[in-house]
DNA sequence: CGTTACGTTGAAAGGGTTCAATCCCTGTGG
DNA sequence: CCACAGGGATTGAACCCTTTCAACGTAACG
């Protein structure tokens, strides 16, 4: 892991996924400076484990290629999937409070990473407003994604989770530029049924049926989009629920 | 709301509080310059609401009595419960990346919190390094909230839903130094229920298995906790499950 | 070409939901 | 002080969906 491969030394500036990054907002000039943290390292093959949790913390992660399957270990040997990480995320923020990572990071395909020594960046961002901003904003992003999840898991059939965790993944590729009607996903359905708090029968079900009704197909790591809108009627469909007040 | 209540017009140095809340860590001169900053409110009386989903994000909150349900409107009439907030919690930055809030907050009980505005706590924090990384300590710890209602969620069984929620409303209590062993949480069932993904009825009939059991008991408000190894014990029981490697 | 792990499909069983009726607590008004 | 409402909590029975367990099919990899 340490041989000299050759890296893929884009810098900040000329990053493609840099909008959607620490340099977001930033003046060029800014950029560089904070390009001037980044640890480019040797890609990860699929399977390579980027940080563990225990840990101590010491770097946030860009990812810039490939993607990451985070989740918890617990002593038990229970594991418990948290969340996805593609290009243009950052991985380990999670860690600030503690000093220690509380999850593990595995890549799921071969990926590379911006590492960022969390020290150095925490020391620039008091010097450009801009970028405290954008480290804010990421960990505010980061929480509305565990909302995000929380939500896939108060859905209580299995029919809203899927149909409302394909609508989420397809949100992500449109977020980043790419195709959100036929895309690669790297998941395994067994990670899916234990993001969403299923089993992969259950998913495998479910999966047929979309595709039984045409509504979306999924096969290998490739994932198509049919009909939209049927499908972003079955994830809202239980939508009246409990309506009266919470107040009290 | 507006008539002249008379405030409780403890500053951050004097309150007792300030460990759980933005001071911690912070010199005294330091805790005087973000007192500076704090707009301390009248009273909200139960049912009254903080902040509303789509207003424009301008302050956060730290609940100094009382307490708060936070929840999502959708369209549709829908809640979902998103979380609870103690005193000495801090409230609002969930809005942070959007400048608009995205949740209601409503007062649980008579309340009072500090509102402070987020643009002066900005500025202040890019010169006081120790708030800045306070700001940042208080996002990561409402990120792990956030995880753990996940971890709650993903739970097969009522039962351990259940048992972990009441072991993790005990050690919030515990936190606060407030006696963990039996408390007053002034939450409905029909809340709890909405917050772990149940009805009431099975909160309820799973509540009176406690109870049975010698556990725990429940009764209007008040909560006390009898026999917590055993409690551990339910909240962790299926704790062998998936076990294989997730990597792939 | 075999091995291994993942995916699918089936039938049975269990647990939570649902719906409805009843109880209980709280606050109100007579 | 008591009666009465209203909302929440409880309890019961039937149903439905997901899980479970097991067998089989299939894709990837050496």
């Amino acid at each position: 892991m340490t041989q000299p491969i050759p890296l893929f030394n884009a810098n900040c500036n000329e990053c493609g996924l840099k909008k959607l990054c620490f340099p977001l907002g930033l003046e060029k000039s800014e950029v560089l400076r904070l390009d001037a943290l980044v640890k480019r390292k040797p890609a990860l093959q699929k399977g390579d484990i980027l940080f563990r949790s225990g840990q101590p913390f010491q770097a946030v992660y860009a990812v810039k290629a490939g993607g990451f399957k985070v989740f918890t270990q617990h002593a038990s040997g229970e594991d418990k999937l948290i969340g996805f990480y593609l290009p243009g995320d950052i991985l380990g923020v999670d860690a600030l409070s503690t000093d220690e990572h509380v999850s593990t990071a595995v890549a799921m395909d071969t990926s590379t990473v911006c590492e960022i020594p969390f020290k150095d960046l925490e020391q620039l961002s008091l010097q450009l407003p801009t970028l405290n901003r954008q480290l804010l904003s990421i960990m505010s992003k980061e929480l509305s994604d565990e909302r995000m999840h929380a939500e896939f898991l108060a859905r209580k059939s299995a029919e809203e989770r899927l149909a409302l965790f394909i609508l989420w993944l397809s949100q992500r590729q449109a977020r980043r530029g790419f195709n959100d009607e036929s895309f690669r996903i790297g998941l395994l359905h067994r990670d899916v049924a234990l993001y969403l708090g299923l089993t992969p029968e259950t998913v495998s079900r479910v999966l047929a049926k979309f595709s039984e009704e045409g509504l979306v197909e999924w096969r290998q790591k490739h994932l198509t989009i049919h009909h939209r809108a049927r499908l972003d009627a079955l994830a809202n469909h239980q939508e009246e629920g409990v309506c009266g007040r919470i107040a009290g």
